[in-house]
DNA sequence: GAGATGACGGGCT
DNA sequence: AAGCCCGCCATCT
């Protein structure tokens, strides 16, 4: 058994991140959830912050549990928006609908 | 080691 | 519905 380092943790948010199917969304409970914390939402918030702008890690598609972008300020949130309608993610009153394009963690996509 | 911060979540007012 | 407070976890100073 190899020890879990924290850092391990981003990385294991990351390989999930990248799971989630284009043109669908999943909450940063949800992804901290799958990956056994499920009250490290914030952890996942500071794993994809910490993300580079050449990632590979689909990073726009974790939003809050409202079905809102979370990051402020600066064209961050603006990007996230673009990128998710871009993959065909419909914003409602610049808010995502879950039953429609939640992610459950599953290779449903 | 301790204190403060944040791309969160849930509950209360 | 909107705003405020507390709790949770990992990272930074």
């Amino acid at each position: 058994m190899k020890p879990v380092r924290a850092q391990d943790f981003a990385e294991r948010v990351y390989d999930l991140v990248r799971n989630c199917p284009r043109g669908k969304v999943v909450s940063y409970g949800g992804v901290a959830a799958l990956l056994g914390h499920p009250r490290a939402a914030r952890a996942v918030g500071h794993a994809l912050k910490m993300l580079d702008p050449d990632t590979d890690v689909p990073w726009w598609r974790v939003i809050n549990s409202r079905g809102r972008v979370s990051i402020r300020g600066g064209h961050g949130p603006l990007l996230q928006r673009k990128l998710l309608e871009q993959e065909g993610v419909e914003f409602v009153r610049d808010r995502v609908d879950w039953k429609e394009y939640g992610w459950d963690g599953g290779l449903s996509g």
